[in-house]
DNA sequence: CGTTGTTGTTTGTGATCACAGACTACAGAC
DNA sequence: GTCTGTAGTCTGTGATCACAAACAACAACG
């Protein structure tokens, strides 16, 4: 147990949820090899949770099986254009639900991370989950389990090479001013307008991503 | 090995097949125990391979996770309707890119598997598969294997509650038609026509499968 | 020098064992 | 009669062992 301990739930949800960090904060780049062995030791834990947290990460698409191996899945550019659609017609219909449903304590809610977010620009970790829990807070309001679980699925499929994005603070201050428009659309509860903002945030961060993917030779 | 032999590939990967072809088909109910025990039994291998099933099912949303317990997932109506919903926009992403990529072989193929549809009308399992296949060929033409997957899942949720639908000889039917109707559609390219066909096809067999679900009170 | 056969190591897979937590049921006390 | 405490069993979890397949390195042969 040298890197961390491991204590309550489960130790298999324990390294899923680990792993699962490793691979959607950039720390296990795509197309890097994983082994039970060297997860297992680097946890302190035998190879048995391991497994199982394997599993959990293949059926989310995070993860590969070689014949032999187990590798960080590794997206094409295509892939990630179509992740990207997926998740804006997912994103749009969460919205739609959202802003029947929302109410002003949601509101203040979200604006209030907003306020947060603008105030991190600096911190490259902490404005990338506070955009999450931006996102999340307001689709949370769709008051669909399932739709954010499949949200939240295509999001971690493209966390890896967003990772790549969140490096340049530029990205930031223009996704804040988006994000502020996108609120106000919520908080007029007008639908196609939001509709519009949550496309056209989705084409630019896609665009910025595709960008640096086709920058630096994908090592799949 | 009582039931069945198990042979290629992997254990793991046989059972998980197994399984969820036993909840999909609706021989597993919704709401009903599963054991590790009663299935490595039942399937004559150790545990160790259904464990590794179950943790696929888990990340499928196809079995829930008890303190103790593994059951199969059971919805409520309102989530039933969501994943239609949720369904309906991911099938009608699909059909945007595929009736732009769609050759005539492909239509041809299609129009194969309507003809065989239509002749299936008697015989409820062989209709369940050719009503997979057909939507299925179609999709694949949208040629984005996230996509597909995506689809696929939402579609293996609802699965379990489309058996009782498809119980009934006057749904196959109806749902000829509305596939002839469609076929149509993405014969003459004619996006418009098929994302409204297809709006109402879901619509339709959601109320379907609401109404059935509503008649016998869920064992959740 | 290139190719092929062989050996040794690595790695995922499956089985088995030990364990802890939770549900069941039976028995005793009020 | 009802409630409660306790023993027993069931079930998922984690660790360990045995195994087979594949990759790598090296040596032998053409």
């Amino acid at each position: 147990m040298q890197s961390g301990h491991i204590e309550v739930t489960s130790l298999g949800r324990e390294v899923y949820r680990r792993v699962r960090s490793m691979i959607t904060t950039g720390q296990l780049r795509p197309g890097g090899p994983l082994t039970l062995r060297s997860i297992a030791d680097e946890l302190g834990v035998s190879t048995t949770p391991v497994r199982e947290a394997f599993r959990l990460l293949q059926a989310d698409g995070l993860v590969q099986y070689g014949r032999r191996s187990v590798t960080v899945t590794s997206l094409s550019v295509h892939e990630v254009e179509s992740l990207f659609q997926i998740r804006l017609r997912l994103e749009q219909l969460a919205a739609q639900w959202a802003i029947d449903k929302i109410t002003s304590a949601d509101v203040a809610d979200i604006e209030d991370l907003l306020d947060q977010l603008d105030a991190s620009v600096q911190d490259q970790e902490r404005w990338r989950i506070l955009n999450q829990d931006f996102h999340r807070r307001f689709y949370d309001c769709a008051d669909s389990v399932h739709l954010l679980e499949y949200i939240e699925k295509v999001w971690s499929s493209v966390e890896p090479y967003m990772a790549i994005y969140a490096s340049s603070m530029e990205n930031f201050h223009a996704a804040n001013v988006e994000h502020r428009q996108m609120f106000e659309a919520i908080r007029a509860r007008d639908l196609e307008a939001l509709l519009v903002l949550t496309a056209h945030h989705l084409e630019v961060t896609a665009a910025q991503v595709v960008s640096q993917l086709l920058r630096e030779p994908s090592d799949s």
